[in-house]
DNA sequence: GACCAGATGTACT
DNA sequence: GTACATCTGGTCT
């Protein structure tokens, strides 16, 4: 069994001054490449002892489910791992990888389409490092986000995406990193990255 | 930029 | 039982 853990203090913010609100089942349960876009730019918050702890996401990954030999769900696998990828868009999919890291993604599309946004990188509030959320298992280490999170609903539990009315950020498009082994879909330019931002992961 | 150790859960044989 | 993973930080060139 896995413990939760504390949020980095660093990260503590209110998303009622800065009139941000949460976003809605609608929001996930659009096409996984356009849910990968508007997540550039909105935040990834998390609720711990009565505050909020988050960051603005700048880099995302969409997975494309059985069709996607890079995704979990590849060939329609379906473990008790990838559960929650099967659930309704607005769910955390947490998993556990090189015996030592957390990669938080969000699940997107209707429940039983098993698709999902990797969450790869966050600016911190105003003061903190750049880099402090700049990559999947470190953007998981500042929140604290662990397998004991994978399934949480993110309409109702303590973790949630939080968007501003504002302009979508300059975003550019990659390959997706660390997926060499998948074959065609290796090439995919499915990453999406915050042109702006100096907290990304990697190269541009 | 290239290379590599680290540490263990998970999928599959 | 075995191979490998949606990564990170450090070293060396």
């Amino acid at each position: 069994m896995i413990a939760e853990r504390a949020p980095d203090p660093r990260l503590l913010l209110d998303p009622v001054s800065m009139r941000l609100r949460r976003a809605d089942r609608a929001f996930f349960r659009r096409s996984t490449v356009t849910v990968a876009r508007d997540l550039l730019g909105a935040w990834i918050l998390r609720r711990w002892r009565g505050r909020w702890y988050g960051g603005r996401i700048v880099e995302t990954e969409a997975y494309l489910g059985p069709r996607d030999r890079a995704a979990h769900s590849w060939g329609g696998r379906r473990t008790a791992r990838n559960e929650p990828m099967y659930a309704e868009g607005g769910h955390l999919y947490v998993f556990f990888v090189y015996g030592m890291h957390y990669c938080a993604n969000v699940v997107t599309r209707r429940e039983g389409v098993a698709e999902a946004v990797l969450l790869r990188a966050a600016e911190a509030p105003d003061g903190s490092p750049a880099r402090l959320l700049s990559g999947p298992a470190k953007l998981c280490a500042g929140l604290g986000i662990t397998t004991a999170s994978s399934g949480e609903d993110l309409l109702e539990g303590p973790f949630a995406i939080f968007r501003r009315r504002s302009r979508r950020p300059r975003t550019g498009a990659s390959p997706r990193v660390g997926v060499e082994y998948a074959g065609e879909a290796a090439g995919w330019p499915l990453r999406f990255f915050d042109r702006d931002s100096r907290s990304v992961s990697g190269r541009r």
